[in-house]
Parts: C-alpha cells; structure tokens; sequence
DNA sequence: GTGTAATTGCAAATGAGTCGCAATTGCAGG
DNA sequence: CCTGCAATTGCGACTCATTTGCAATTACAC
C-alpha cells in the first residue's frame, strides 16, 4: 500500500533550511507531477497567512533544488513556461495532453520498451524526443562559451 | 551528389509572396538546422540592404509557415527561445548540445533502430522525450478548454 | 546571544514574443 | 497598365515568465 514517493522524501541536509525552502519542497513532494513556478506560488499564497511570500523566491529556491540536483527543470513544447518535479530517482517520461498541457507519467521508459502504450487511456499523436550531451568541438575545449 | 534537401525547396504557392516571406523561406532552406527567429532577424539584417525588417515580421511570417505546415517550431529545454526549421518530410530528432546549443540532426529515429548512436561525435549525457496528445478526458470532450 | 554570510521581499529590469494601428504592398479584375 | 481592397508590414507599446539589485531579515556556527 505504501508508494515509493510517498512519505519518504526527506529535506536535503545539504541545503540551508528556511521556511520558504521547506515549503516549496513540501508542494513538490506532495505532487503527483511537475509543477510550474506559478502553481507553486498560487498554492504558496493559500497555504500560508503569515508572512509573505516573494514570486522571485520561488525561482531561487527552485534554482537552488535544481542545482543540487533535488529537483528537475522541464519545458515541454507548447507551454511557454518551465516546470519542476521533485527528483524521485529513475527518469521519467510523460505524455503532455495537447488541450489540457496535464502531464501524465509513462509507465516505463519506450527505450527500455518500445511498445510505446504509455499511461493508460492517452491517445499519442506524436512524440518529440531530444539527446543532450555534447557535439566534437564541445567535448573536447573547456567550458568557455557563453 | 544532390542531397534531398538542397535546391528542389520551393516558396509553397499557397503563400502570398511578400519579399519578406521570400526571404524567411531562403534563410531556412539554406539552413542545415533549426533557427532561432532573432537568428533569422539577424542574419536578414545582414543581406539586405535596402528595406527595414521588423523583428514581428519575423515571428508573424514564421507563424504563417508554421500554421500551413511548412515550418516546425520546437523550443528545446536549457534554450529559452524557440526555434524553427523547414519542413523536409520525414520527422527529424536531435541532439542538442549542451554548451553551444547546437542540433546536431540524428542519422535516424531511435524508434525504429534503438541504437541510439545518434549523431556522429556526439556524446550523450542525457535524454528527453514528450508524446503528445490526448488524454481520456480531452479526447472525448470538445475543444474547450483554453 | 552575537556576527556574518546566506536568503528573502520588493520593485525594477530583462527578453522573447504578441498586438494595435496606420502605412504599404500583392494581386485579382478591369 | 490602372484601380481597389484585403493581406501584410513596420513601429512602438505591451505582456508575461523569469532575473536581478539592493536593503532588510534570517539561519546557524561559534
């Protein structure tokens, strides 16, 4: 009965703690799936009566989680902003719905499983897939550009 | 030794020809890549000497393109703009580096032949894949929401 | 407790992309 | 070739997600 992303996330030790840290971590945790900035700080402002809450703050301290390899930046095409998902171990995929932008988590990776059925009840219209690494030139010179 | 996609690419004749037009679609068949559209402004900047070139000409010629199935606009994640190539025909993956930004195009879609040895001197660090389309809820109801 | 560096709130700046509007241009029909 | 109107453009102002400067606040080691 108990999930594997449940109760058992725990505040990174290696991060400063602050109130405003803990509760974007404690919305990502809680989360069934990526969340943009914006959600977070709407859901932020509900929660929270006491002290105030600054937009530009949720991008540092998602910044910060992001850093420290805690949390993961997307932006899947269509959407004009990013989202962040709390970091659960194994990589995952989703199918984004055209209309409602929801992203639904695949059950399995398609490179470890072509069969490509996704989560279940989502009609594919097309996929969009991209490697990141680095080209020749990149690989081989220090991290000069830009 | 004529490649596919050399020559043989034509202004699509169901397009009102404006010179602006005319070069937007040069700009992009010339290219071997996605462009980004200040990419475009820039280089158009360059070659032409005598009219202006607004930037929103730019992005409403692109948007013409793009809605008449001609040119593809992806947004790339580590990118904050997007960027946008002639359409060729068959669907194109690629890998993007993570230092300069370049899309290298993948000799094939690891879909149909897992190999994934992608392009030629490209290491691999890391992956991204979207399906779209959509889900139960959305397919069955009308295009309503947003 | 105290001090200091890290973090925050705020407000202003940034930068890609969009939009309203008046001036220009493509092109169909004479 | 000329005319007229709708489509397109240039311009500048605008939006909106995200970033940044700075002064005030806060976490945490000593």
């Amino acid at each position: 009965m108990k999930r594997d992303n449940d109760a058992e996330l725990q505040f990174p030790d290696n991060i400063r703690r602050t109130k405003q840290r803990e509760e974007v971590f404690r919305l990502l945790a809680a989360a069934s799936g990526p969340m943009s900035a914006v959600d977070i700080y709407n859901q932020l402002l509900q929660s929270m009566t006491d002290g105030n809450f600054a937009m530009s703050t949720v991008y540092r301290v998602l910044a910060v989680f992001e850093e420290k390899g805690y949390v993961i930046k997307s932006a899947p095409s269509g959407s004009d902003m990013s989202y962040y998902e709390w970091c659960r171990g194994q990589h995952r995929h989703y199918a984004v719905c055209l209309k409602c932008h929801r992203m639904i988590p695949l059950k399995r990776c398609p490179f470890e499983n072509a069969a490509l059925d996704a989560a279940e009840d989502f009609t594919i219209t097309g996929h969009k897939l991209e490697l990141y690494g680095y080209c020749k030139g990149c690989s081989t010179k220090s991290n000069v550009y830009k």
